[in-house]
DNA sequence: GCAGTTTTGTCAATAAATAAAATGAATTTT
DNA sequence: AAAATTCATTTTATTTATTGACAAAACTGC
């Protein structure tokens, strides 16, 4: 394999051979150190500037310990979920001097692991994930490992980390209420792998409403799709294989809930006529879509910048604090649900 | 701003300590080299296993002149246009070793030259480029630096560079076409600023079409939005104000498709009775939504591979081609076109 | 047992930037 | 006038991993 440096890069060295300085006074010239004089600082930044010169962060990095880069891991970027997260995460960080390297772990352990592990070896300064939650092992490592790390969207009961995610539970019970509010009595529950929290959140929040209304919790109406969403189809030809046994769905993201619209769609029953939908995440805030889905708002853009400035104060505050931040939830309301007799 | 290296690093100088061979050994041992005796080098590498060492790429990298890196600057991550591509290029750079920094311009040129900048900073090895095409200064900086990239789904007709872009004009001619043969005759392009190629190529491609049917081109039904998509609504309220003067629209992508499609049932017209509609970039192939879109694919998925496969071989062949990729587009029928009688 | 070869491992230099210490000159203080 | 202080700059050391040159064993064959 070819290794060539990639271009002939202006280096400190050619422009102090080129002004007459050394490097280093050339290297406090351009950091604008005040031991320079200001004649110095001004032929130096300008010969420097003259020459097309971009400091080598590499360099810089060794020596200081600090990359100015963070990594984002992710389920899988082209999920809008995530996608909007890795926007708002991607422009704050830059605000405050960060880069950020993404990495998408496809809901995957094994691929998570190494993410770290890669993300490690770039020796990025902190990490912000959306940990696959099939275990608690990789968590572990970040904390043994001490690299500086903050959660989002989701978090573990019994690990103490940085975290921020919406208010989940409440989420789930607010977008429950509003279905047993509409006269729904028999409301499934089109629910993520609940090893991920916030897909048990979200559950419980269902169930609590339910108990309010005194409607006895029926497992029956409780249904998991794995978390990458492979094979839907086949799980929803079992739900309807009687007819519909429920009035509404109670689906965990935006994607599954259309996915599950569309799949009834194209089994003729009518959204909201026959089913009411509400999903979770409102994706549509973003996105105009002539179909619109009730949807129990999270707060994305606000979550993702707090996970950034979180990070940010793990990296740089001499004090930092432990943030476990939970964003309130809110409903949202569309076209696909349906106010029926009781 | 306190700035610490973020975690106790395990060196080749702790494992040589430990180890008792000296720190070039151990990095001979580790890399494998040939020149170390086996019982040497299972030793040290147990030991580096034990000690949980991960290799400092930084310093690696200074010295090789190489990081395994690429950057990505694309528009807006959280566009599913720009978010598939994302996710595909992130693992196939994966894939071959390389990892990869996220940078969104917003479609604003100077992000865009600041972006490239930072990129050069972090001595990425190669780039991968959506660029804002609003001038060809930043192109051109990044020939002249020497840096070795690849433009993705947009490209410069009179600058001679590496990409990877999907047959535009083609999907242009077929989209209209289609819509021509369902007997539609006055067809809104909705179309992206043209100084995006894609957007150029796309109206030419529905000029074409228009010219084999002997059908005039009428300025009036060519429209623009900007990049970004901010103030649609003026732009359709405008379109409309004296009814529908048209009835089809060509959209630049699916996502505005979308919007004019519900920005018109606001206004109680039906799609596709009142109104056929066709996109482009057929985004539903990714996910399911309840209401299906008449799209031209366009390949996200292998244009993405192709630009980073491209990147590599840029980065790694002795002799490296010039990749000037054109993928096929071709149409994909939703529900979004009616047949009208001519 | 000695020249020649192979194996095995060490030392010093290098990559680019930054920090700390040292130098030399000018200026101020005593 | 000698000592102390200040300023502007250079020298040296440091960050971690890798390379090339070379030294010290270990082994081969005559």
């Amino acid at each position: 394999m070819k290794q060539r440096p990639t271009k002939q890069i202006v280096t400190l060295k050619d422009i102090a051979k080129k002004t007459g300085y050394s490097i280093n006074t050339v290297s406090r010239a351009l950091r604008d150190k005040d031991d320079i004089s200001p004649e110095t600082r001004a032929f130096i930044k300008n010969t420097s500037k003259e020459m097309g010169h971009i400091s080598n962060m590499l360099a810089s990095s060794l020596r200081l310990g600090y990359t100015k880069t963070i990594a984002i891991i992710l389920g899988d970027v082209s999920n809008p979920h995530f996608a909007i997260m890795m926007k708002e995460i991607e422009e704050r960080a830059r605000q405050l001097g960060y880069n950020s390297i993404l990495m998408n772990t496809s809901e995957d352990e094994d691929l998570e692991f190494t993410s770290i592990q890669m993300a490690l070896n770039k020796n990025v300064d902190g990490i912000i994930i959306c940990p696959t939650q099939k275990s608690d092992k990789n968590i572990k490592y970040l904390k043994d490992i001490g690299i500086p790390f903050v959660l989002i969207g989701r978090y573990y009961e019994n690990i103490e980390t940085d975290y921020v995610i919406c208010n989940d539970k409440m989420g789930g019970f607010i977008a429950t209420k509003h279905l047993l509010e509409n006269g729904h009595r028999r409301i499934l529950m089109l629910n993520a792998p609940i090893y991920i929290s916030s897909a048990k959140e979200r559950l419980d929040g269902y169930r609590s409403a339910l108990q309010v209304y005194n409607i006895p919790i029926n497992p029956e109406l409780i249904c998991e799709v794995s978390a990458t969403a492979e094979n839907t189809e086949n799980i929803f030809e079992e739900l309807i294989k009687d007819g519909l046994n429920f009035t509404a769905i109670f689906a965990f993201s935006d994607i599954l809930a259309w996915e599950v619209w569309d799949y009834l769609k194209k089994r003729n029953y009518s959204v909201p006529n026959d089913v009411s939908i509400i999903g979770f995440d409102n994706i549509c805030s973003r996105m105009s879509l002539p179909v619109h889905l009730t949807s129990i708002s999270s707060q994305k853009g606000r979550m993702s910048v707090s996970s950034v400035n979180c990070l940010i104060d793990k990296l740089t505050s001499e004090t930092p604090m432990v943030h476990k931040i939970v964003l309130d939830t809110e409903l949202v309301k569309g076209e696909s649900v349906l106010q029926i007799e009781i």
